[in-house]
DNA sequence: CCTTGACTTAGAGTTAGCTATAACTGTTAG
DNA sequence: CTAACAGTTATAGCTAACTCTAAGTCAAGG
């Protein structure tokens, strides 16, 4: 049933083991099983979690965010709305992020251009 | 010929006094004048020495990288090589960030399609 | 049985990048 | 002349997000 050590969920998101255990503490990832000598087993659905945590991450959103968001999802169809308008807006962050990049990576293509 | 002070400074780049007094004391900003009552007094191109720094770290250089690009710009055309080939791989970077974006753009528009 | 090694926890330490405080100085308006 | 104001410095404090340490537990191989 496809299990993992934090070792090798590790390997599996490119995280260490040390931000695997914090995300955790601080309630970014709730729920994930022990084995009976209390050692952690990631189900291919953490594995999900925590791809999808990346990809939030990766743009700009805090942690507190993230657990924000996490504990709607958890809070199931009740709070689909106010779930979805979090990520609808965070699309438009998004969206502005990579204008706002192209933006410079004009600057910098004409700044190499200037050859001077 | 068109001098700002702090908080013009401030107000055009849309940054603290503070963070422009830091950026300094940490010699991104090396050479701004100061006027006989020793305040700052930022010049035109200072202006646009602080929008390209804004540039830089927009795209995720970290200040200290900031810093030896201009250094390497402060030694003029014995380094122009070294300070070019620094911008073209920061070109890379931004490209690829770019691109990193625009999956995680997908993936979370994809969670906002799945109305679940 | 004992060592090795991968795990556990609680809590301390680190880094980047600001942001604020305290004490002070020079300019300007009334 | 003086009070308010906008600046100055040095230095301390803060937040986010890790990253590491210390001390301990458990399971498996020799």
């Amino acid at each position: 049933m496809s299990l993992y050590t934090i070792s090798q969920a590790s390997a599996e998101v490119h995280l260490t083991p040390y931000t695997l255990r914090y995300y955790e503490k601080e309630g970014l990832l709730p729920g994930v099983k022990k084995d009976s000598a209390g050692r952690r087993n990631y189900h291919e659905d953490d594995i999900q979690r925590i791809g999808f945590i990346k990809c939030l991450k990766g743009t700009g959103m805090s942690l507190k965010q993230i657990k924000e968001y996490g504990s709607l999802y958890a809070q199931g169809k009740k709070k689909f709305k106010e779930r979805n308008a979090m990520l609808e807006s965070h699309r438009e962050k998004i969206l502005l992020e990579i204008k706002t990049q192209k933006k410079y990576l004009k600057m910098v293509e004409a700044k190499i251009e200037m050859k001077i």
